[in-house]
RNA sequence: CGGGGUAUAGCGUAGUCCGGUUAUCGCGCCUGCUUUGGGAGCAGGAGGUCGUAAGUUCGAAUCUUACUACCCCGACCA
């Protein structure tokens, strides 16, 4: 019903950005590559980040703060790493500005360069390590199990809104530990917080899995992840752990003494997830119509809206508004009552239709005369009129029914559109129909980046479940022991 | 950083080739009245250094040159 909006299937990128524009979640700012995300977007961002930040404090972990500017020097210890990153950072010289000689405004005063280049961080391990050998020295110390809410800056070529910005918000978790296995066990715990996040509220469907060597971490010894399927069938990266061996620790001198009295590196974990969760939230339910929010993560989840003509219709109206506002807030559900008269009903349909409230309850005075009001879903777009008596427990219901169909219906497209492929030739053809493709593969870097040469499709993960089964590799015929996930992605 | 394109009101645009009144239209905005069951109607109104700078000309949104910004396609990436 949306007015002048172009559909998933004429232009899906342009749907996209059109979408958050027009949801109101954010816009783009003068500042290239950096947007700027709206109260409704922020309020989105802001339900995860309480979601996230209590699902990490459950697992036991703190919250600390690291600065923004890392030490170019830091920077350099962990050869990955650097290689990494060094391409796409923002690198502070000067800390004072002066007037330019002819007057023409402001330029870096030469006498105020920096003794040494800080780098804005893209990510925070280098500047945390150096602060962990300064706070590991026993077993006793460890685990250290910390986490950051902050920006990071990474100076990409080609940006788009919350999908990849020059800069956005992002946790970033840290951990350090005594032993290997419980590195590893700390990598695997949070890949899965960020598994049940994105499945119980974001209502998105992910695969858990671990990434080859090529698509890792730069400085990791394992990367897990959580992939999801856009509905164009492209892959989204929506989380990931990294187990880092004792790679930071050695780069930054980070030991301690054992039970044993010998000196030993920290095994490290870090593990990361982003406003680009919003991307993914986006693309995984919104339609046609605009804006699709599962209820446990939308800022509004009933909107009411009246509809009168007399005085004594809209004093009938605003008081039953008000009742049902307090009872439906009493049942903790988000309410809002939208009796702006500035604007017409038909107008505020299509404006929370849009934003994605998942549910709307229209008060007419027409229908409430029979006792009824009508109830919309916009997950299905469907619209019955229901008795005001019960309406409060049956929107309850309602809620939660629509959290639960919108992961069914995420899970159903992924699981059509994922698919077994055996042959390089079928493979060249599936490939650009989207979607998963499950093929065997040699284990080759040079065999992945052959494959991504040709088809810009790349290996996603190797699914933690996938099960053990002989084959032969796609591409290069050589033997392989289970199937991987091939996708393009974002 | 390579290749292509665009720049006119808050947004989207006409006019540019072929220089000539007061720069077009739609949306939005403001005021008033009438309206209210799927983006209301009428009337009136405000809003512009035509990306920046220089040049050609009696006269430049329009022609020339330089610069800047943004967009698309590559290379790079969560």
């Amino acid at each position: 019903m949306a007015k002048d909006f172009i559909t998933r299937k004429e232009n899906y990128s342009e749907w996209y950005n059109e979408l958050v524009v027009r949801a109101d979640l954010a816009e783009n700012s003068s500042v290239r590559g950096c947007m700027v995300i709206k109260p409704y977007g922020y309020a989105i961002w802001e339900k995860m980040h309480t979601l996230m930040d209590n699902m990490f404090k459950e697992t036991g972990h703190q919250n600390a703060y690291f600065p923004l500017f890392i030490p170019k020097s830091y920077f350099e210890k962990e050869a990955e790493h650097v290689k990494g990153f060094a391409k796409e950072c923002a690198v502070v010289t000067h800390h004072r500005l002066r007037a330019k000689p002819d007057g023409s405004g402001l330029e870096p005063d030469p006498d105020a360069k920096l003794e040494e280049e800080l780098i804005v961080r893209p990510t925070s391990e280098t500047i945390i390590w150096d602060t962990y050998r300064r706070w590991i020295k026993s077993y006793r110390d460890l685990p250290i199990l910390c986490n950051q809410w902050a920006n990071v800056v990474r100076w990409e070529m080609r940006t788009r809104m919350f999908l990849r910005t020059a800069e956005f918000l992002w946790q970033e978790g840290h951990t350090a530990h005594a032993t290997k296995d419980e590195a590893e066990k700390e990598a695997k715990k949070m890949m899965e917080v960020y598994a049940t996040f994105a499945e119980r509220y974001m209502a998105m469907p992910v695969v858990r899995g671990v990434k080859s060597e090529n698509e890792k971490f730069a400085g990791a010894v394992d990367t897990y992840c959580i992939e999801a399927m856009m509905q164009d069938g492209k892959a989204l990266q929506a989380g990931t752990s990294h187990f880092l061996g004792q790679n930071f620790a050695k780069a930054f001198d980070v030991k301690f003494l054992n039970k044993d009295n010998q000196l030993e590196y920290a095994w490290a974990t870090s593990w990361g997830s982003s406003t680009r969760l919003m991307g993914a939230l986006i693309m995984t339910h919104s339609d046609d119509n605009g804006l699709v929010l599962p209820p446990l993560l939308a800022p509004i989840e009933v909107v009411m809206i009246p509809i009168y003509k007399t005085d004594e219709e809209k004093t009938m109206i605003n008081e039953l508004a008000q009742r049902l506002q307090k009872e439906l807030q009493a049942k903790g559900i988000k309410v809002k009552y939208d009796n702006d008269e500035n604007t017409k009903p038909g107008w505020k349909f299509n404006e929370y239709e849009f934003k994605g409230v998942p549910v709307r309850l229209t008060l007419g005075a027409r229908d409430l005369k029979q006792g009824l009001v009508e109830v919309f879903r916009r997950d299905t777009l469907a619209k019955e009129n229901h008795n005001v008596e019960n309406i409060v427990s049956y929107v309850e219901d309602l809620l939660k029914d629509i959290q639960q169909n919108l992961y069914n219906k995420a899970l159903k497209y992924r699981q059509y559109n994922t698919r077994e492929v055996n042959s390089w030739e079928e493979f060249k053809v599936e490939i650009e129909k989207g979607g998963f493709l499950l093929c065997h593969w040699d284990g080759t870097t040079e065999t992945e980046e052959k494959i991504k040469e040709e088809t810009k499709a790349t290996i996603r993960c190797i699914a933690l479940d996938a099960k053990e089964e002989e084959g032969k590799c796609i591409y290069s015929g050589k033997p392989s022991h289970r199937r991987v996930i091939f996708a393009r992605n974002y």
